[in-house]
DNA sequence: AACTCGTGGGT
DNA sequence: TACCCAAGAGT
């Protein structure tokens, strides 16, 4: 049976709480302290899971609700966001930042439409094989949307089983395949149970193992956690490296981006230019945002969101 | 494997 | 105030 499982120094008298306890702890706790999150009723359609989870993509949940409901509104199916040019989708994206996932998920959009006739694919491969969708977010919509049993490894299930079970303050900075034995390991057995756990688990992250104050007095997991159980070690090795970001061409490329969004249509040169002082440093963001799609240079000097 | 890619709120 | 961090993906 699986088990979570703390070092101590009495090797005689291991601690181990059995899987299905762990299960109900967690359970218990999920159905009295969930979020009402739109994404999360039974109403929310496999597409609706799908955008919420590009959008929670690095972005905290806080600033996807009002985006999430007006994209729905405005493309509620894959066929719907594919017949728009990708460039009101970049438009629509706003100030959620990174907007080359919207520009992902419009790409996804036309290869559910091209490759799974508009429906949102349930197969983790196809998934996967989606723009825009990697290891967590197609594991994220299996088994959001279609309650199938996959490990659901996002920062926030990283970090509770860094605690809880390896007993150290904060994961790797990449997944592991030791974290990923860990997670599937602890997978309940039913697809709908493993389905609600994977929610549960990550919303314990989210909400009391969080990443810089835990609120380890309310937490379920408190007698069974690990890394409580050792003391509550701080974390060891190099920090995570600071994403400096003042001065940096993402900031250029969020200010070009900005003016682009804001204008309808063509946008003059000199509109750019004024966003940033340094030519080069400018020129080479604007370089960037149009090989990544972003923005579509036009004749004599005009550019614009791509059509 | 390390780096890049936005933006805003919490501490 | 300066960080830190947020349901990651792609290269």
């Amino acid at each position: 049976m699986q088990t979570i499982s703390a070092p101590r120094a009495d090797a005689r008298t291991p601690v181990e709480t059995p899987a299905p306890l762990l299960h109900s702890i967690v359970l218990d706790w999920y159905r009295e302290n969930a979020r009402d999150l739109p994404w999360r009723t039974p109403e929310a359609s496999p597409w609706a899971v799908m955008v919420s989870e590009f959008m929670l993509q690095q972005t905290p949940v806080k600033r996807v609700l009002p985006a999430y409901a007006a994209w729905l509104e405005r493309w509620p199916t894959p066929a719907r966001l594919a017949a728009d040019a990708p460039g009101e989708a970049v438009r629509m994206w706003g100030r959620l930042g990174y907007p080359r996932r919207a520009l992902r998920l419009h790409a996804a959009a036309t290869a559910i439409v091209e490759r799974h006739g508009g429906r949102v694919p349930d197969d983790h491969a196809e998934l996967l094989a989606l723009p825009g969708v990697g290891e967590y977010t197609a594991a994220a919509v299996a088994s959001f949307a279609f309650k199938q049993r996959h490990a659901v490894l996002d920062t926030n299930v990283r970090r509770v089983f860094a605690r809880a079970v390896t007993g150290v303050e904060y994961p790797a900075n990449a997944t592991t395949a030791a974290e990923r034995r860990v997670a599937t390991g602890l997978l309940p057995a039913a697809d709908e149970v493993a389905a609600e756990w994977a929610v549960a688990v990550m919303e314990l992250g989210a909400l009391v193992c969080t990443a810089r104050s835990p609120e380890c007095g309310g937490c379920p997991l408190r007698a069974q956690c690990a890394w409580q159980r050792a003391g509550c070690p701080p974390h060891q090795g190099p920090a995570r490296r600071g994403q400096s970001y003042e001065g940096t061409d993402r900031q250029v490329r969020g200010k070009l981006l900005a003016v682009l969004r804001a204008q309808h249509g063509p946008v003059p040169r000199g509109q750019l230019d004024v966003v940033w002082p340094d030519d080069i440093q400018r020129d080479r963001a604007l370089d960037g945002l149009v090989a990544d799609g972003l923005v579509e240079p036009l004749a004599d000097g005009y550019f614009q969101l791509p059509q």
